[in-house]
DNA sequence: ATGGTAGAAACTCTA
């Protein structure tokens, strides 16, 4: 089973490069985020006709999360459980036996900032909701936009990003916290290459320059690591006209 | 050098 997550920003503009990726790598799950749809406007039809399942929870110009499937969706779920939250982002189902939690962790805006706060606040919910998820389910998938690059190399200048959002301390602490409960990075569970990222700034021409993040991941749980085979970023959908800021992570399950 | 671009919406906010 193929899983993959992709960061769209804005899925209005983004679907001709959605529908074509979906053709061309042909994942069984895909989550998404920063849809920045309300249910309502959700391109099901679109979807549908291609032969995806899809269930969104979404909401007007920001936020908003979707997981599509192939593989049908059960039990599905909006929300971190227990943890009110006005943003719409999480959202979770299970596909053939795989409980998939698709995730868009708050940007956080600059250090010191109230959104800063929330980030922290709300990363802290989400490892103890993620936690009762481990002990529901042994097979568990956490994909999406984390907003955090774990690690020097999942930066391509650490130096200037020291402290800086998406790099800072207490974010990545908050990272490891979640690695803390027994999920693992499926990125890492193979060798990759040098400068592997996720997301490139629109401005000062980051992408060309290949100065990225890799704030984007798939976490799974132990039953799933030891099924994992590859996981690897697509620089596909980056590189076309009008992309979304994110290119999408892939990973592959061999399941029984 | 504290810029720059993109999206949604609506004369600004978020990323």
């Amino acid at each position: 089973m193929k899983i993959a997550t992709w960061n769209v920003n804005s899925l209005k503009v983004r679907l001709p490069h959605l529908l074509e990726w979906l053709d061309a790598a042909k994942p069984d799950v895909v989550c998404l985020q920063e849809t920045k749809l309300e249910d309502a406007s959700f391109p099901r039809a679109a979807i549908d006709k291609i032969g995806y399942a899809a269930c969104c929870h979404g909401q007007k110009t920001y936020n908003g999360v979707a997981i599509l499937s192939r593989l049908g969706l059960e039990d599905v779920q909006p929300g971190i459980g227990g943890y009110e939250d006005d943003h719409k982002r999480v959202l979770a189902a299970t596909v053939r036996g795989v409980r998939v939690v698709c995730a868009y962790v708050p940007n956080g805006q600059a250090v010191g900032t109230n959104k800063y706060e929330y980030k922290l606040q709300w990363l802290a919910e989400f490892a103890r909701w993620l936690g009762e998820e481990l002990g529901a389910h042994e097979k568990l998938a956490v994909l999406g936009d984390y907003n955090v690059a774990p690690a020097e190399i999942d930066v391509h200048n650490p130096k200037r990003w020291a402290g800086q959002v998406l790099f800072s301390e207490p974010e990545r602490a908050a990272f490891q916290r979640l690695l803390g409960l027994g999920l693992q990075d499926a990125f890492r569970l193979f060798p990759q290459k040098e400068r592997s990222f996720t997301w490139w700034d629109y401005r000062l021409n980051a992408f060309q320059k290949d100065m990225g993040l890799r704030i984007d991941h798939i976490l799974v749980s132990p039953a799933l690591a030891a099924r994992c085979r590859g996981c690897w970023i697509d620089l596909g959908p980056r590189r076309l006209e009008r992309p979304s800021d994110h290119a999408p992570v892939v990973a592959e399950l061999e399941l029984g």
